[in-house]
DNA sequence: GCTCGGGTTTCACTGAGTGAAAGGCTGACT
DNA sequence: AGTCAGCCTTTCACTCAGTGAAACCCGAGC
């Protein structure tokens, strides 16, 4: 029946999901059976099928984008918008306070994603794209998922190839060892021309029920108007108060990773 | 094979995703093949290969939610985020001059779906959950949609029973299909108590690349303090430096409804 | 006209998927 | 302790949902 013998009908239609990235956001069918790695009649029908459920949709030009079916139930998932909800109002007193950028991750895997930013009109650019993902070794949210990870999740991202994002990464696993130490003793990470040359930023734990880390915040500053300790205990106070919003409503956290 | 003959297996993993609502964000396996109408097995299976992939995440409470992996790739869809990162500082800017709430929805089928909306702290509350679903004859903005939509949803929705949220509510079809001519001529619409008896919302269309109108804007004022007549160009003005900003980065939009 | 790339449909074949049945575990109740 | 209900996982004989090579169509470009 199949030429890929034991490839579910289940993996088929999720491999045509994964087939849109931010740089492909529209896909004829051709390519997304060829990223599917799917034969033509095969993508076809699963396409179909997705269409008419509004996973995807496909517009007047032919091609397929992702549909907002899959965004609205997705806005269900508590890691995502559920977390946002409760987050949004104490990021925007952050953002009010300080105009700057503010952001909120969470971790997945060796990765992070982005799951809000409020950019300050004229604060500095920042590369966040929400519902992106992120190394974690170098974002200041980034840092600190990575510092409160399980020991298997550093291990695994310390061993792999840290990618360089400016002349100042590290991207030597000793220094980063010792980095993630230091934020776990004082409870911030700072993130200094670790991704552009301009930007730095400080960044905060935000505790699930349980006490454990479930996601990270933010503040994105130019460098030359930055003072990271005067930052810290805004961010910390902030994702203190996000923590003690989390209480019940987020319910019982998956084991990640 | 199946007990239900004729139901593929992309439909039964799709009505898994569909099992979860606001009110029931987390389920057991029982629960999602009872609303799945799956047997126990069955569902299990495919459950199972839902969390591999990151859909479904299952708690430590035995409990499955949606997961974070669907929402990423939700987040890909130009009638969802894709829209709103290109509104976001129109909606700020109409925020910072009126620290009202601003929402902004698109229209799918005969219903409204909210994209975002900037709650003014200090602003009457509102119902709206960013990824949830309203009905189109009330709001501003679902009257703004509804005005605009082809002639075929406009005749659904009015052969439908109109539901009633307050005393005010307009449910008699003649009187909204004036209404809705009227929005056509001014170009913007008001909802005075059609939803909650403290608020009242002003709302405008933005328009996509082809001169359609593709989503709404509106300002969510608490009543007795809203001049409707004055809030209108404020509205209707970030509605057009909306749709400039869809120019070319839209896409070719679907065909819905 | 020819080529290429975008697709849809057909149909003989098969193995992915099925669900009733059996079994296990946990917690609540008597 | 025993019983019951609810939550699940696994087994296996069976079958039909799914398959993809092949054939075909369309439109654009040369």
């Amino acid at each position: 029946m199949s030429a890929q013998p034991g490839r579910s009908v289940t993996s088929k239609v999720l491999a045509l999901l994964d087939a849109f990235t931010p740089a492909r956001p529209a896909l004829t069918l051709s390519e997304l059976a060829r990223r599917a790695e799917l034969p033509l009649p095969t993508a076809s029908r699963r396409v179909a099928e997705l269409v008419a459920w509004g996973a995807l949709e496909r517009g007047g030009d032919g091609r397929y984008r992702i549909g907002l079916r899959l965004w609205e139930v997705g806005s269900l998932a508590p890691r995502g918008l559920g977390l946002r909800e409760l987050a949004l109002p104490t990021m925007e007193d952050l953002y009010e306070v300080t105009h700057e950028n503010v952001q909120l991750a969470v971790r997945q895997d060796a990765e992070l994603v982005f799951i809000e930013r409020i950019a300050g009109r004229h604060a500095v650019p920042v590369l966040t794209r929400v519902g992106g993902r992120f190394a974690l070794h170098a974002t200041g949210v980034g840092l600190v998922l990575l510092a409160y990870a399980p020991a298997e999740t550093q291990e695994q991202v310390l061993a792999a190839p840290l990618e360089r994002y400016t002349a100042l990464t590290i991207t030597d696993p000793g220094r980063l060892r010792r980095g993630l130490a230091e934020i776990r003793r004082t409870g911030y990470a700072v993130s200094d021309r670790q991704v552009t040359m301009d930007a730095l930023s400080v960044a905060a734990p935000i505790r699930g029920p349980e006490g454990s880390v479930v996601a990270a915040i933010s503040l994105v500053v130019a460098r030359h108007r930055a003072d990271p300790v005067a930052l810290a205990p805004l961010v910390q106070a902030a994702g203190r108060t996000i923590s003690r919003s989390l209480g019940t409503s987020y319910g019982s956290p998956p084991s990640t990773g």
